[in-house]
DNA sequence: GTCTATACTGAGATAGAC
DNA sequence: GTCTATCTCAGTATAGAC
């Protein structure tokens, strides 16, 4: 079975390091010494290779994140958790899986560039989301359904940019410094707390905007 | 030149309804009526079409959103503009744009998803983001720079999953709702306005993070 | 059950005739 | 400016060796 593991590590380092699109079967089997027909034996298809990479350590982490939550949970025995609890209860465990085996994260980061994150996240991420999604919920019960369910996109958008390599939107506002992995997910963290716990934007359906 | 417009009308259309990568050049000149070496004649490469797409129509954008943000400074002669005005005079322009050519900002919306704005934002919004990026840092003194750098890539995160699609993380949580545009990019702005003038996340360089 | 060799289809790109 | 023909490389599929 050394060849399926060649061929996961060796695509997990090109993925992260060129991204999905960019990386060939061709390459992963070249720098992998294995054959083009052993992928699609073992995974079926380039993005089912892709799925199995994910999987294999995807998992573990979900199991933290609902840990974490099962003990906040029991903690507050019936009364809502706190934002920024259920945040921490979800973006740590990415913290420690990231020093871990950064390689990993990469490709996670990759993905969520490549667009290739909602059809995943709904593959592996499904079960743990929605328990999250809950817990959230109760946490806001201020905020109007229709408001929440978008302060949710923007947040699994503002992750994403999070993991991803950073944007030099104006060059030369921050002249190459380290990144900490954990202190940017912390910075991330208290910008989603704000702002889910931002008031509400005024509700008025299809009206006209006013001008500043 | 009809046949350059009917390229870049047909290619619109399409990437619109499809997305970038699955588009193929052959299918834009099978709808368009016109011959495969015409792309590379006008555009050079599938890339250069679609950087052309953009530009006739961000450039109209992109000015109001200065003409928006020159006015609310000389308004403000001197003192920085509060950052809820900054943000609307960034993105209200996008909603004027939204209503009246959806097809151009659901292009831009499957870019984001495909993780292709980033090198597009280099090229075509530079000038526009550093205008912005000053206005902002002006508006939030109290924020460090990392920490404002971070805000900015949230920001942006976040923004891309206001043009796109939502994704259903918990099925049935929003029975097909009619999602109007100029509400979604209106609550967005409330989200990031907060996020912004959130208290600093406490700096602590390398050290360990603690349990909750 | 595992893997190799080889072939198939469709993509973007290019050279050169008109 | 336009079109035909062709090139290279991608993911995929299959037949058959071990």
């Amino acid at each position: 079975m050394a060849t399926k593991d060649k061929i996961l590590d060796t695509a997990e380092r090109l993925i992260a390091n060129q991204g999905f699109a960019a990386t060939s079967l061709r390459q992963i089997i070249g720098e992998a010494g294995v054959n083009l027909a052993a992928v699609h034996y073992h995974f079926g298809s380039k993005e089912e290779l892709l799925d199995q990479l994910i999987l294999r350590k995807i998992t573990s982490v979900n199991e933290q994140r609902i840990a974490r939550l099962d003990a906040l949970e029991s903690e507050a025995d019936g009364r809502p958790v706190p934002v920024d609890r259920v945040l921490a209860a979800f973006f740590e465990p990415m913290i420690e899986t990231g020093s871990r085996n950064p390689q990993f994260v990469k490709v996670m980061a990759r993905l969520q560039g490549e667009g290739l994150i909602p059809s995943i996240m709904q593959k592996h991420f499904r079960s743990t989301i929605s328990r999250f999604v809950r817990a959230l919920r109760l946490a806001l019960p201020d905020v109007s359904q229709e408001e929440f369910f978008w302060r949710l996109q923007f947040m699994f958008g503002a992750m994403s940019r999070a993991v991803s390599d950073p944007v030099d939107f104006v060059p030369g506002m921050l002249k190459d410094e380290r990144h900490e992995f954990s202190s940017v997910i912390r910075r991330l963290m208290v910008f989603l707390a704000a702002g889910f716990q931002a008031p509400a934007s005024m509700e008025m359906p299809q009206e006209q905007e006013v001008q500043a």
